[in-house]
DNA sequence: GATTATATGGTTTTT
DNA sequence: CCATATAATC
């Protein structure tokens, strides 16, 4: 049991601690996945409890797979396999799934993401002849989504009289109508949305009874992560399955609560304490993470809010270095700032690629630096933003296998009725979608009979043409695996044929989304996989999907290189850390965003997210903003963050300029006052606020003045060995161009080429890199 | 009914 | 700036 000997001692205490309720506060960094994983393995290694009695939810799949991976690493054997660990969607949906006929739902159920939801949303919204610049589908939504998250139904909403004033008062007194009938309509295609995963889970345990015995005996003990996420659904879920045991475990930090735009709340922090007798407390305050230096900072920062759990973070850590600051003239300059200087800190400090982590406040935020990045030719993975599955080419072949598992699926039926084009419009789309809301009967019902509807002959054939392809491809659902079937309907779809013959940057793009789609079918059906007895653990479509809208592409990093920058949004971000760390737009307006200033419980949130991104970095640590950014496409002034004023001067370091160009008197300075000379508004902001500051960093001119070229996203340096005049070529400075001609010794050869936008030069092959356009000559 | 041109409006964060 | 919605045209 040396597993022991590595815990300090309030995480031994929390690991030691086996039956009733435990709550502990982890500060960040201080070992919070250590504890959970290791008090899991000690109740199977020395309490013998079954591994299949014992549940762990997280918030994201990656927590979930890491837990489990560390527990069968300690273990050494397979048990960990049993183990209930995952998101709560997707532990609740496999309930669900096994379920759903209690509910009056068929098992093989489709979940919608969020832009199915809202395209139902928006059709219901129409249906009810309702004006949708009054009804906007995002915020009616919205307030759909927060109503599950609160375990309010429809009825219950409607007669909720605070509700119904809000409502009134904002003019959208019909939402409770929109609500009825987008749940009657989810109900009727078969589907839930993601916030009905907590909400028909409640709704099971609530009301079957030998349901929630059955699962309350199954789950004897009971870990949650990230628990000052959870939000009322949840809390109420978590308190039924811990009703029987009471061996309830939860984690959490109140100062990283971050989604409270989801209906998290802190209360069920301070309400756990309450719901039991006895409840022990834990707090790890030992930061295990950080250097000195970030660690204050975070602390002096978090400091600002106030009511909060009392706990002191400290650390043996060394000191480390200042926290650089830095200000750059635009959020492009930003993005040039960091790439060249995670370049010299790879040169300098020897890390590599993947040490590397930008952060910021919102997707948008991405573009500069991936730009800067793409230039300079460092590797780099955005997460977040469009996830694989919401591409539009993806979730097209997606929405055929959703139709073929499940009929009703009315999104996925509107999505390819006429993708590709087969001569159904939307004229014969409205007029099915009427008669099956008249009857009451699934818009498949409808075109699968489409005679009885009085629809004129070429629609008919083409409808009937349409129902008996998606047949056939269902009479297959039960013979084939995921892969095979999905083969089946791309190749009889056309889909795939026609994303080849498309030879645009973009349809080639996409051709590859598709290829890749069919590689995670295919690499599905050849997993083993570790379902439970009896449980529907087949290789077929339906469970195929039944996991892939809940995915998040976080999840997957096979395949992909190893060694790369991640960018990220904060909130993306947490419960990850890395050894240097960038958070960039510390700007009013942007961070804290605008959208959330206008209560002191907002900022709040706002500044524990500031605290989230600190304490993400592990030795070193770069905070950055703006003058001026793109928003919108324009170009829009901002102040420096409230936040940066929080952080005291002793702990910051301002003379980092940026990568190479460490610039207290040359290029910078004389930059500066170019652009201080335009713009006036810059002008002032420097006289008033920044006298004593550095100058902001701008990209050196000492380089030759080249015509922007952004690489190719496919950019790889070709073999050039063999180049000859008359290729055409790119290159990742200079753009695109033809070979002139060839010179040069064996050892050293060296080609002139004509650039489109930089005009003639000569590249020594053994030194640049070329991609090779048109590798046959004629 | 399909394809193309123009208008509009939206960025906070996510399972 | 970008993506999607609507109008205009074939």
């Amino acid at each position: 049991m040396n597993y022991l000997d590595e815990l300090n001692e309030p995480q031994r205490s929390a690991v030691l601690h086996k039956d009733g309720p435990i709550m502990i506060i982890a500060g960040a960094g201080s070992g919070k996945t250590k504890v959970l994983t290791t008090r899991i393995t000690h109740l199977m290694a020395a309490h013998k409890i079954d591994s299949f009695n014992i549940l762990a939810l997280t918030f994201t799949n990656k927590a979930a797979a890491e837990m489990k991976e560390r527990v069968e690493r300690v273990l050494g054997n397979t048990e960990a396999r049993n183990l209930y660990i995952g998101t709560f969607h997707s532990v609740f949906a496999r309930i669900l799934r096994a379920e759903a006929p209690k509910l009056g739902y068929p098992s093989n159920f489709t979940i919608y993401d969020t832009d199915d939801a809202k395209s139902v949303v928006k059709a219901v919204i129409n249906e009810l002849a309702l004006d949708d610049k009054q009804y906007k589908p995002n915020v009616v939504y919205n307030r759909i989504s927060s109503a599950k998250n609160s375990l309010i139904g429809p009825a219950e909403y409607m007669n909720d009289w605070a509700l119904q004033q809000e409502d009134a008062r904002a003019n959208r007194s019909a939402i409770g109508q929109i609500y009825d009938a987008y749940a009657k309509r989810c109900f009727k295609n078969g589907a839930m949305d993601f916030d009905d995963l907590l909400f028909k889970m409640y709704l099971l345990l609530r009301n079957f009874p030998e349901a929630l015995s059955k699962y309350q005996r199954k789950f004897r003990y009971i870990m949650i992560d990230e628990y000052q996420d959870t939000n009322t659904a949840q809390y109420e879920i978590i308190k039924l399955l811990g009703a029987m045991h009471e061996n309830v475990c939860v984690v959490g930090d109140d100062a990283q609560s971050i989604y409270s735009f989801r209906g998290a709340t802190i209360e069920n922090i301070l309400q756990f304490q309450k719901d039991y007798e006895e409840v022990k407390l834990v707090k790890l305050e030992q930061n295990y993470r950080s250097t000195k230096n970030i660690l204050h900072v975070a602390n002096e920062i978090i400091a600002n809010n106030k009511g909060q759990i009392e706990k002191k973070l400290f650390t043996d850590n060394d000191e480390g270095e200042k926290i650089n600051l830095v200000r750059t003239m635009t959020d492009n300059d930003e993005g040039k700032m960091v790439a060249d200087t995670i370049q010299e800190q790879k040169l300098r400090n020897h890390y590599y690629n993947k040490d590397f982590a930008i952060l910021y406040r919102t997707n948008a935020q991405s573009r500069s630096f991936e730009e800067a990045l793409r230039r300079m030719g460092i590797a780099y993975r955005i997460y977040g933003g469009m996830s694989f599955y919401m591409r539009k080419e993806v979730k097209d072949f997606i929405a055929y296998l959703r139709l073929v598992v499940n009929p009703n699926d009315e999104e996925a039926l509107k999505r390819i009725i006429n993708f590709p084009a087969r001569g159904i419009g939307k004229t014969t789309v409205d007029k099915a979608i009427l008669f099956a809301n008249e009857s009451n009967l699934s818009m498949w019902n409808i075109i699968s009979n489409a005679s009885r509807y009085g629809y004129k002959a070429g629609t008919l054939e083409s409808l009937d043409n349409f129902v008996t392809m998606i047949k056939m491809f269902q009479s297959e659902l039960t013979k084939k695996n995921a892969y095979d079937l999905a083969v089946i309907v791309g190749k009889s779809t056309n889909i795939v044929k026609e994303l080849f013959n498309d030879k645009t940057t973009e349809g080639l793009a996409r051709y590859e989304n598709v290829q890749e789609l069919l590689n995670s079918i295919k690499e599905f059906t050849e997993t083993p996989m570790n379902e439970e007895d009896g449980e529907v653990g087949d290789k077929g479509l339906g469970a195929y999907l039944q996991q892939i809208t809940l995915l998040t592409d976080a999840d997957d990093d096979k395949g992909q290189n190893p060694d790369v920058v991640k960018l990220m949004t904060i909130h993306a971000a947490k419960g990850l850390e890395f050894p240097v760390v960038f958070v960039g737009g510390l700007e009013e307006t942007l961070f804290p965003n605008a959208m959330s200033i206008n209560t002191r419980e907002e900022l709040e949130e706002e500044r524990r997210l500031f605290y989230v991104a600190i304490t993400r970095a592990k030795q070193r640590l770069w905070l950055s903003f703006a003058n001026a950014r793109y928003r919108f496409g324009q170009l829009q002034q901002n102040d420096p963050s409230r936040f940066l004023e929080e952080i005291s001067e002793n702990y910051l370091d301002r003379s980092y300029a940026g990568g190479a160009i460490k610039s207290s008197g040359g290029m910078g300075n004389a930059l500066d006052r170019i652009s201080r000379a335009f713009g006036e508004n810059s002008y002032k902001q420097q006289a008033t606020n920044y006298k004593k500051e550095r100058p902001a960093y701008t990209t050196p001119l000492s380089r030759p003045q080249v015509k922007e070229h952004i690489p190719s996203v496919d950019f790889v340096a070709s073999d050039t060995s063999n180049l000859q005049a008359g290729q055409k070529v790119e290159h990742q400075k200079f753009g695109f161009g033809e070979v002139i001609k060839m010179e040069g010794a064996a050892h050293n050869p060296i080609a002139t080429v004509q650039f489109e936008l930089n005009g003639e030069k000569k590249i020594m092959l053994n030194y640049a890199k070329l991609r090779i356009i048109d590798p046959t000559v004629e």
